[in-house]
DNA sequence: GTATCGATGATCT
DNA sequence: GATCATCGATACC
């Protein structure tokens, strides 16, 4: 695992970050757990939300990289990426973590006892780790934010989920067999 | 196990 | 007016 704080870890190409992300621990005021799932978004991407350039919402992908990116989705739900790429206009939507830190405070956010629905979902992760719009554009290597390499872990690719643009694109990844996922992987998704 | 549907509001056409 | 990088409940197999 690299180290996340040099310089140019978050230089790296989105697909490559996303993958490496796989396995590292994301706290939140020291909540949160192993991350399991990821999906990458690039600028020329049609079903990013930075296709087509900056723009109010999007303003974050444009930032920095090593910086949060929240936006809000079906009115509801919040979702945290983690800005970064080759160029401007990437990041890494979070999808799920494996609950290690907090899980007592977890289950009280999410109203549920249940480990493997506490964190299986973007928005899930959301509410558990207490993210809204007010973490959009913050840096992550710093409080609120810890952020630390893990241990290597097997890695599969396949499509990502709820998107309607480049649905081929095998741009999510995740810990092979892990319970925490947001949806099991296909039997034919390959290790990468 | 899979399928479908409503919630709920910002963003864009 | 349509489209969402979703979730949870419900119905059915």
């Amino acid at each position: 695992m690299p180290d996340l704080f040099s310089p140019t870890f978050w230089t790296q190409p989105v697909d490559i970050l996303a993958r490496t992300l796989i396995g590292a621990e994301l706290l939140i005021e020291g909540v949160g757990g192993i991350i399991v799932e990821t999906e990458a978004y690039d600028v020329d991407d049609p079903a990013s939300h930075s296709f087509g350039g900056p723009r109010a919402r999007n303003a974050a992908m444009f930032g920095p990289g090593g910086h949060a990116y929240v936006y809000r989705i079906y009115g509801i739900h919040w979702c945290l990426n983690l800005v970064g790429g080759a160029r401007a206009g990437g990041a890494v939507l979070i999808r799920a973590l494996e609950p290690t830190h907090g899980i007592d405070v977890m289950a009280q956010r999410r109203g549920l006892t249940d480990r493997r629905a506490l964190c299986s979902g973007p928005g899930k992760l959301a509410q558990a780790l207490a993210v809204t719009g007010a973490f959009d554009g913050l840096p992550l290597d710093r409080p609120p934010f810890a952020l630390r390499t893990g241990q290597p872990v097997e890695v599969v690719a396949g499509a990502r989920i709820g998107i309607s643009k480049a649905v081929a694109q095998p741009w999510r990844f995740g810990a092979k067999g892990s319970p925490y996922l947001s949806r099991p992987f296909s039997r034919h998704d390959r290790s990468v």
